[in-house]
DNA sequence: TAGTCGTGGGT
DNA sequence: TACCCAAGACT
């Protein structure tokens, strides 16, 4: 159940009043900023014939809360690394862990790590094009999977990622933010309005409008294809429902985290205990934190007490 | 569902 | 200086 308050649309899409000309009537306009403006990312092939759903897949992963620009040249080196998930899975789970570098979240290293091992074993060695052998992957949820089926596959697939939804928000419900998490009636309102032909460029122009103009502090509405359309720039940009602030990060077990992993990292071999508590001075703190390494499966214990990265891919 | 999970650049 | 934010997933 959809408490009403977190509902943009709480009477219901039959009685938006703004219907006759929401995002999917604007499509066009929106289609012709997207041709004239879309960035050159190195994972959206210029020809639409060779889609590489392994790149798309690593892509998205990255993208995960992490910003575009800093994701492009870790894209670029791990696809020449690993242009397949054959070659991912062949190496160790410490080697994609290094390669993620300085990212952030390095679950996710591991968590494609055994994407890749999944693809490999259980698809052939193809990354999988239905919704469901997607979901099964580690890492991958509702969104990437939606991502992966549009860029990667040409398939009409919802991606309601947080661009997305801001943009949808504001235009359609004339809400500076959309609620925490997607809603049914996001989705169903979001199919209806998606293109027949042409969706998943669509899903990729309202990403792009959301990262580029439509962004979260700071929209540029001047420069706004779809401004005319826009409810939320009609009602004077009335501020909304903002999202939760993240937690401190200064001083927290994310950070100690960050530390101690920047250690193992750093490192070719195993790392001594002593290293270990040199790197983060609460030793209650650094113990939660190296436990939580430990169940991620970003760290594993080693002989003589000492401490690595993971170089053997784990049962199952 | 709300909390957890990195990192660095922008304001 | 302190926030604020960035193509989420998982529990």
């Amino acid at each position: 159940m959809i408490p009403p308050s977190r509902d943009p649309f709480p009477h219901g899409s039959g009685q938006f009043p703004h219907e006759e000309r929401d995002l999917g009537a604007s499509a066009g306009l929106l289609a012709a900023w997207f041709a004239a403006r879309a960035r050159d990312l190195p994972w959206r092939p210029t020809d639409p014939l060779r889609r590489h759903p392994w790149g798309v897949l690593v892509s998205e992963v990255m993208l995960q809360q992490t910003p575009v620009d800093r994701v492009i040249p870790a894209w670029t080196q791990w696809m020449q690394r690993w242009p397949t998930p054959a070659d991912l899975a062949g190496a160790s789970p410490a080697d994609a862990i290094r390669a993620w570098g300085r990212l952030g979240y390095p679950r996710r290293a591991v968590r494609l790590h055994a994407a890749a091992v999944a693809i490999t074993e259980d698809h052939g060695g193809s990354v999988p094009d239905d919704a469901a052998s997607l979901r099964a992957l580690p890492g991958v949820g509702e969104y990437t999977a939606g991502a992966v089926l549009a860029f990667g596959f040409g398939r009409p697939a919802l991606t309601l990622d947080t661009n997305v939804r801001r943009v949808i928000a504001r235009h359609d419900a004339g809400q500076e933010f959309p609620s925490a998490s997607v809603t049914v009636g996001e989705r169903s309102r979001a199919l209806e309005m998606m293109p027949s032909s042409g969706a998943d460029r669509w899903m990729a122009a309202l990403m792009e409008l959301g990262a580029l103009v439509c962004t979260s502090r700071a929209p540029d509405c001047s420069r706004c294809p779809l401004a005319r359309g826009c409810r939320w720039l009609a009602l004077g940009r009335p501020p909304g429902n903002a999202p939760r602030p993240q937690a401190r990060y200064a001083g927290s077990d994310r950070q100690a985290r960050g530390a101690l992993l920047a250690v193992l990292r750093a490192q070719e071999g195993p790392v001594t205990q002593r290293r270990i508590d040199a790197a983060w001075p609460d030793a209650i703190q650094r113990a939660r934190a190296l436990d939580g390494l430990v169940a991620d499966g970003l760290v594993v214990p080693a002989p003589r007490g000492r401490w690595s990265l993971p170089a053997i891919n784990p049962p199952g």
